[in-house]
RNA sequence: GGUCCCAUCGUCUAGCGGCCUAGGACGCUGGCCUCUCACGCCGGAGACACGGGUUCGAUUCCCGUUGGGACCA
């Protein structure tokens, strides 16, 4: 193994609420690179901020990770664990000269600031506490960093080229403040250079800080890793995306009725593609994954394309698989009771044919409600149009019939219908939707035979005699 | 306001000077299939923001304008 060319990337989530869509897809391009690279992957809590982090976000987001599948080599460190290191880092800027105590407050930051604006000078930090001789009682003070006020830093990013700052614009950074906490630049420098890290894989509203923490890595002699920054996810109003679009959680979107598989694949191709290439299985992605392809402007997220991809995933799913989740939502609605459930190979049998009217999970247990619950609602409108008085003596006579048939199967089921409107001399839309009706409460179901040799001869003839019934 | 980034169909994107009368996908739409709805198949509408250069030749390179966005304040 040659250590010093192994790849070694992060994902550092604060866990200040949900695991969100623009994070998962940063998180997943990590750890496409690091899987690519046969790299480590490497999970950090930036939990400094006490007052908005939760332990129950940490555990979401470690949730949301498993669920889709992006294992972690290491970690998950936190921030909170971590201060002594930033303390040493701090000091050691502080001894070489190459920080400072600095004892203004907000007030009066905040009012040469305007002063300086009114005289149409910038707005930067004057440095007045560095010429400071002793300290100033009564106050605890911050610690700034002496940034180079000559010069430029350039940027190197994988996916943006060299991007140029004038040192001239960036002021002295406060690395700790008055409290003792360090400051998300100055921390985020700490770990990824304590840890390692050799390319800093995040999204783009972090270009901006950059070149600070470029600054600081050669403060500390250290190079600076590679940098590569992704473009953001927008909602449809090309706007930052937010709550306020709807679902941004990935916890959301399992609960909605999608297929991990799916979000992996639909936000991996949010932002990079391969050719004319969609879909993508894991492996695919990990070997094809690179940066030459990751784009520069921003995307929207789209809904339609994921929902597209999910139909996609829920069509190729394992029958068993789908047999399992059908039944763990059929279980937490209350339309299966635990002890109870239905036959497994039925199940399985079930989801195969709702899979190609079903574009989420969720769509799926909605159409198989009526397999399951002994009685059901017939929808009003569907019912005036195809339970009517001229029709009841047909639903009579294919009772008759229904009842003696002997197997109970589709290939039967066919046959007989078959016989009986050529005897009628009707089109078979005629009876299969008023079955359909009768048996599903609706108009839309999968193919009639699929539906009758699956709801079994009992509930069959019992639904149509409750039809009847109402007529 | 300052700094930085970005710009191909409604959306995601291919394109890395001639292969482009700009390709694919989602969505939209016409048709076929058909027991409903779907699936599937076949077809259609739909984009290089604008203006200058560079070049024999620009979607592709450079500059500007406009328009988005991010960060800082």
């Amino acid at each position: 193994m040659t250590t010093r060319n192994t790849v070694r990337v992060r994902f550092a989530p604060s866990p200040t609420g949900a695991l969100h869509i623009g994070g998962v897809r940063t998180a997943l391009f990590n750890w496409l690179f690091a899987r690519h690279h046969q790299g480590a992957f490497i999970l950090r809590i930036e939990d400094t901020d006490q007052t908005r982090s939760t332990e129950e976000s940490i555990r979401i987001i470690l949730e949301g990770m498993k669920w889709l599948g992006l294992d972690w080599d290491e970690g998950p460190f936190r921030q909170t664990d971590r201060k002594e290191i930033y303390q040493a880092h701090v000091d050691r800027l502080l001894k070489e000269g190459k920080a400072y105590y600095c004892y203004c407050t907000p007030e009066e930051l905040d009012a040469r600031r305007k002063q300086a604006l009114a005289e149409g000078r910038p707005p930067k930090y004057d440095r007045k506490c560095r010429s400071l001789k002793s300290p100033i009682e009564g106050r605890t003070p911050a610690v700034r960093f002496l940034s180079p006020d000559e010069g430029q830093t350039i940027v190197q990013d994988l996916i943006r080229g060299s991007v140029t700052f004038e040192n001239q614009q960036l002021d002295d950074l406060i690395i700790r403040r008055s409290d003792g906490f360090p400051t998300y630049n100055f921390a985020v420098v700490v770990d990824d250079l304590t840890m390692n890290i050799t390319h800093v894989i995040r999204g783009d509203d972090h270009l901006n800080n950059t070149p600070r923490q470029i600054q600081l890595y050669e403060a500390f002699g250290y190079k600076p890793p590679e940098f590569a920054h992704l473009p953001m996810i927008l909602g449809p109003d090309k706007a930052k995306l937010s709550k306020r679009h709807g679902a941004t959680a990935v916890t959301e979107y399992k609960d909605l009725g999608y297929l991990p598989e799916a979000l992996v694949n639909y936000l991996s191709r949010l932002g990079w593609s391969a050719g004319d290439q969609e879909i993508f299985s894991v492996d695919e992605l990990i070997q094809k994954f690179s940066f030459d392809h990751v784009g520069k402007a921003a995307a929207v997220f789209n809904q339609e394309k994921l929902l597209w991809l999910n139909h996609h995933y829920i069509q190729q799913a394992d029958p068993s698989r789908l047999g399992d989740l059908l039944l763990e939502l059929l279980l937490k609605d209350g339309i299966v009771i635990t002890g109870n459930e239905p036959d497994t190979a039925w199940l399985q049998r079930l989801a195969g044919i709702l899979i190609e009217r079903s574009h989420t999970l969720i769509e799926m247990k909605q159409a198989a409600i009526p397999f399951i619950l002994d009685t059901i609602t017939l929808d009003e409108k569907a019912k005036a149009k195809h339970l009517t008085q001229d029709i009841a003596p047909l639903l009579k006579e294919l009772i008759a019939i229904l009842k003696p048939l002997n197997p109970f199967t589709h290939s039967e089921l066919e046959k007989t219908f078959n016989d009986f409107i050529t005897r009628k001399g009707i089109k078979l839309g005629k009876i299969a939707q008023p079955v359909r009706v009768a048996l599903t409460g609706g108009t839309v179901s999968p193919g009639i035979y699929e539906v009758i040799e699956l709801m079994g001869k009992d509930k069959t003839i019992k639904r149509i005699e409750a039809a009847l019934a109402s007529i």
